[in-house]
DNA sequence: ATACGATCTGTAGTAGCTACAGATGCAAGG
DNA sequence: CCTTGCATCTGTAGCTACTACAGATCGTAT
């Protein structure tokens, strides 16, 4: 006696609503190895079940959080080994927590930049554009 | 009676070494057509002059600045009109801003919420690890 | 039985380069 | 004049992380 109600698994159009991944993108993911091959029914469609589901959750909470694929390659290698160490888990967390606070620095530094270049040609009152002499320096 | 020192004009390495823009990335832009194409030598060699080199330092000021091909594509246009209004240029510049400020917006979440994971893990003194609970909330 | 939506595979496109391979060009030294 | 060796040439494929088809098949409700 079978559970009816999951007993052939979720087709990839539940997995898709449940996490909110997109069909193709999960399909991706398996492609890349990063999703396993699901069990398929008798035509040919992916039956996917619940663990299979939590990795989708986990990669794309990954995704969200900025981790790239490699580095959630990875992530999922450590969990899949049951003893994975959280050290390395932080140790990798650190790194890309570390590449955030790049990326924000070096957004801030064009923040400024473009925030003085409109302000000088927002006064209006000057000849050319101070914009386009600004993009012309060649410092 | 020529001028000996730029008769010929400079080649792709020599753009490349004054603007610091890659060779392959300088025949890129002429491939998409933000870069013109210049003169050859008899023998096929580009030969690059100063209203180029211009043009070379326009771009990569601006993709410093963040902006994408197609919106230097567009400034272009309007430089290369000689009447290009001011307001076009700010306008684009503004928009760009914005983009900007929206990626530091989302980027300051990631960094928080990685922030938090960081530090719960960093306690160390707690069952299974705190960031790989956190990648498997399926919130 | 049929209709209709879901799913299938495979390929190509996106941004903005970068990295070759294999063939030439060019300039200086002998 | 010839060689050596770096610079440059074209054309194509790769990168990240998807997304968007086309054209075919599946599955299920009526």
């Amino acid at each position: 006696m079978k559970n009816i109600t999951n007993a052939r698994g979720y087709p990839i159009g539940r997995m898709s609503q449940k996490t909110g991944v997109n069909i193709e993108t999960i399909r991706y993911y398996e492609r890349i190895a990063i999703m396993p091959k699901p069990d398929r029914t008798g035509g040919g469609n992916r039956q996917y079940n619940d663990d299979q589901l939590k990795r989708l959750f986990f990669i794309r909470r990954s995704r969200e959080l900025g981790f790239s694929i490699e580095e959630i390659r990875a992530l999922l290698v450590m969990v899949d080994r049951n003893d994975f160490s959280c050290v390395e888990v932080h140790d990798l967390t650190v790194a890309h927590l570390a590449s955030v606070k790049e990326k924000i620095a070096s957004l801030k530094k064009l923040e400024s930049a473009l925030t003085v270049m409109v302000v000088e040609c927002n006064r209006g009152d000057v000849p050319g554009c101070p914009i386009v002499d600004a993009l012309f320096e060649m410092a």
